[in-house]
DNA sequence: CCTCCCAGTGGAAACGTTTCCACTTTTGTA
DNA sequence: TACAAAAGTGGAAACGTTTCCACTGGGAGG
């Protein structure tokens, strides 16, 4: 038992070849009632499964799916990560996870490996998808994939936050609240394709609104020294009043932040975030942010590629408008109603409900 | 360019042998400096790679690693799968990644597949480590492996929280503030060792420190309709002023849920969380919890599987007692104290700098 | 000058499958 | 009863590697 048992091992033991024993366990081809029975009661005593290595050599397929996101430290990829899994999961195929870190040179390196591995396809978070070697690499190859998160440049399709109009979405929520001074907050701003396009949804949004052009406050390391920075951020711009930060995490930390600097949220400084985790409606203000489904994503991406293997038709593709919604939060209130005292307990979170219509609305696209 | 270049192509186009192309791309074996200039050259224009599934089925290797996790919705998966994911990464080992929806029957099956594929080995988190199928099935095959959160039943190693003197330390938290009557809230009680253990822990601190035994909340879903339920489990047990959330994320959402019951937290409950999520710290009051590190796990459950892989010998395993940290927060505050207007700033979070240097230990565990 | 050794090389077997093909036996039909 | 078709079966090739072995030369040591 220590070497695992081939099918040569079976079929000496039922006394047949080797291509009845395939025949019998593929259920391709006939064999003989007799012989059927041999060759399962072989396979039961050695305990007896296929390699799958011999077999993807045979067959040039590995049912198994290569998945290429940054990280899993971002509940965001986490959760897309998980949907796409089970997508694979059901069709029976397999994933082959690597995390790039951000690193367009791990993402190129991964993506060779896993294209010498045989992948079967791909279900991608590229760092910037116009300019990704890796995947000019795929696409040269002709392996199936599909994008993730990206904003794809071509005719691809792309399972993603429409991050243009979300972030359009928030200026225009910051207008309704009368804010016309504002920032963007960004990690990992120049590696990423997705802080820009939100990025620059929002000056469009802005723009369109009549405000004034957002600041840009781009921070590299994970927010060690966050209060520092935004504490400059705001002494440069004194007149700022809201601020969009790229991701919930951010936002949060933006928050604790801004006490530190002895600022509150939302009397001092307002601030919606994107993404829509779950804390974030847990926490006091409560955070007004962009809504978003990435699990349902995930699965969406998995499912594409797995069509193009199968040539299957594709599953529908959400309309990208619809891809997101907003919630409103105790984070964000109206300008000029910051009474000191009262004014908190005016601010907080407004109906819960709203905040269920919104994720309910997610959960159905996903069906 | 349709079907990749292979060896032979290579051979061909140098106008040698496989097996010198073999050679000079290894570095196995002698070859002359025209020969390797041929073959060098010969690859550049074909684009070669060599195929992995050639390769692994000729060495019986597949420099591939499965990972078994229940979810990657639970950010501690989530974390170790990224932290064991790296640490092959570095290793020249791909990861293959299965989540089992905390159901056996699914763990099961999906052992099976990873060993058809022939991993290399396994760093697993099962659901129950002392009955599971796919755990006997991989001893069985004698595939390396690691177990990961799992408290080991044999003299398996496992890199995991001491979950039972972790919770130990959670009954010392709660004694030391006066609390003597305490209710404990878990989710998948019945399908997760580590839930049980922490129970246990839980159970053997409060006898230890005299106070009356826990009561035990267990919730089957995700938490929908936690509000009912708390409610009623505090109608059952009035005299309860603590209680244990078995994560961060069920705290969390129990201190949602007392909020709606109109209860201050921690006014008239005091409510300890496990994992030390990092918004458990953004969030007011701040979340009192046991502060884990699964990044550090999963990358020493990797680094474990790596060494018995290699015949290396295998990374310093921490010392359990240390493997987690009790970090105070704000939604613990000692019993009799509850004034209900300024008790609320007395009870704010107790120095940041605790939280720093519990985490900062941590952290130097890892290296 | 003869050996011996070694660098350099290619042929071929082996890894575990699937599948084509050829062969034998059974079954069905006239 | 004879013949065709169909069912049942096994041998062997192919998939892309690595590695063992055998075969050349040529240089060094006697």
């Amino acid at each position: 038992m220590r070497q695992p048992a081939t099918i040569k091992d079976v079929a000496q033991r039922a006394g047949c070849g080797v291509a009845t024993v395939s025949r019998v366990l593929n259920n391709t081809g006939p064999a003989s009632a007799e012989m059927r029975r041999r060759v399962l009661a072989a396979v039961e005593v050695l305990d007896f499964q296929f390699s799958e290595v011999g077999r993807s050599l045979q067959s040039n397929t590995t049912r198994t799916i290569g998945c290429v996101v940054p990280s899993l430290a971002n509940p965001v990829y986490a959760d897309a990560v998980q949907g796409a899994q089970e997508a694979f999961q059901r069709a029976g195929y397999q994933t082959l996870l690597v995390c790039t870190n951000y690193n367009p040179e791990i993402e190129f390196q991964a993506i060779r490996t896993l294209i010498a591995k045989q992948v079967d396809g791909f279900v991608l978070t590229v760092s910037d998808a116009e300019t990704s070697e890796g995947l000019a690499y795929i696409e040269n190859r002709q392996v199936p994939y599909c994008l993730l998160f990206n904003t794809a440049p071509g005719d691809q399709i792309s399972w993603s936050v429409a991050d243009h109009s979300a972030a359009k979405t928030v200026a225009d929520a910051f207008a309704e609240n009368k804010h016309n001074d504002t920032g963007f907050l960004a990690l990992k701003f120049q590696s990423s394709d997705r802080a820009r396009q939100r990025y620059e949804g929002f000056v469009a949004g802005c723009a369109q609104n009549g405000m004034i052009k957002p600041a840009l406050l781009e921070i590299d390391e994970d927010s060690q020294n966050l209060t520092d920075l935004l504490g400059m951020f705001l002494q440069e711009n004194p007149d700022i009043t809201g601020i969009f930060a790229s991701n919930d995490f951010l936002a949060l930390a933006t928050i604790r932040s801004a006490r530190a600097l002895a600022l509150e949220v939302p009397g001092d400084l307002s601030i919606i975030g994107f993404d829509g985790i779950e804390v974030g409606s847990m926490v006091e203000p409560s955070l007004a942010t962009i809504v978003t489904d990435p699990k349902m994503l995930g699965a969406g991406a998995g499912k594409s590629v797995l069509s193009v293997i199968n040539q299957t038709p594709p599953p529908d593709f959400p309309d990208p408008d619809l891809s997101f919604s907003f919630r409103a939060g105790g984070s964000l209130a109206p300008l000029f109603a910051e009474s000191s005292d009262d004014g908190k307990v005016a601010s907080f979170p407004p109906s819960n409900d709203l905040t269920q219509t919104d994720t309910h609305i997610q959960q159905e696209r996903s069906k």
